[in-house]
DNA sequence: TTGGAATGTCAACAAAGCTGACGTATTATT
DNA sequence: AATAATACGTCAGCTTTGTTGACATTCCAA
């Protein structure tokens, strides 16, 4: 049988609008679990999201500069500016201008930070694991090339450059 | 071999941090995406995701409760309101006392509600039938999967509630 | 030396969440 | 019949996190 039986990645699929809304759905649901966790423990220390994401980033790219984090947040320099100096000011961040462009700060996370980084993650990354587990490595595949086929072009070149850090 | 090549789905699963971390990055950056045609459409109409969210559910399930849309988005009443005012306000939701029980309100779309729905799926679900098309059905099954894994159990069981009604 | 880039900061504002309090029907319970 | 509980709406005030716009500083590079 040509095409055969075990469909391409390319093939042209049927996909009902209700296939594709539960997709939508399952995004929606599962990016709530995604983040219960951070939120809780971030809620008694009076931070939110936005901390939390810098926290990753930088712990993911030590030494980035604001302009980096910027791009990759995708939000104004005076929204993280608010976030930065919160997380500087309470000796989780530490800020290093540039050796060899002075006009740039270079990002780290100071023993505290990665303290706390470390406590998010842990969270997140057991329940990822949880996730991951019960869906098996083929769904795991699966689930990764969806999620990058998602993904807006600008995006992906950054999720990119992040994977090669560590491989 | 024993176990075999191919591993069930509860297999223990040697994870890495850095493959959860990938992991986590990608549904980051994927639900960026996910949000981010609608966002483009409702920032013209003075809208926005919690609008969306809430037109899209009462589409989803015609003349539902004000109290059932509540905890399916997990936000507060007064939250909810003030989208659902506006939106009532603008003609897209339209709201009929409960006949059994005269306290509950349902809701549902009118005409131009229906309309916007429309108009914000149909972008959404270009993007997801672009992102399953190009990672193929086998790992559509995967994507969800592991996106159901992720929920909670309150979440879904909601989740599992709308699929049953169009199957 | 001058232009532009990177950064920081001030002010004002908006979306969308939250809590708490209160009112009003309506229904359920005792 | 009286009381309690439920569903909903609304007012007021607060928080987080985003937005613009304006402006100063620093410093690289042409």
């Amino acid at each position: 049988m040509e095409g055969s039986s075990r469909e391409s990645g390319n093939a042209l699929l049927f996909l009902t609008d209700e296939q594709l809304r539960k997709g939508i759905e399952a995004m929606f649901f599962a990016y709530r679990g995604f983040t219960a966790d951070p939120d809780r423990i971030l809620a008694d220390l009076a931070y939110g999201r936005a901390h939390h994401r810098a926290v990753h980033f930088i712990h993911r790219s030590p030494g980035t500069t604001v302009n980096n984090l910027l791009a990759i947040l995708g939000v104004t320099k005076q929204s993280l500016n608010r976030v930065l100096r919160a997380l500087v000011e309470d000796g989780l961040v530490r800020n290093e201008v540039g050796k060899r462009d002075k006009r740039e700060r270079h990002l780290y996370l100071t023993e505290a930070g990665e303290g706390l980084e470390r406590r998010l993650s842990d969270a997140q990354r057991d329940r990822m694991r949880t996730a991951y587990r019960a869906a098996g490595p083929e769904a795991v595949t699966g689930f990764r090339q969806v999620l990058e086929a998602m993904m807006d072009d600008e995006m992906r070149k950054r999720y990119d450059a992040l994977k090669e850090l560590k491989g």
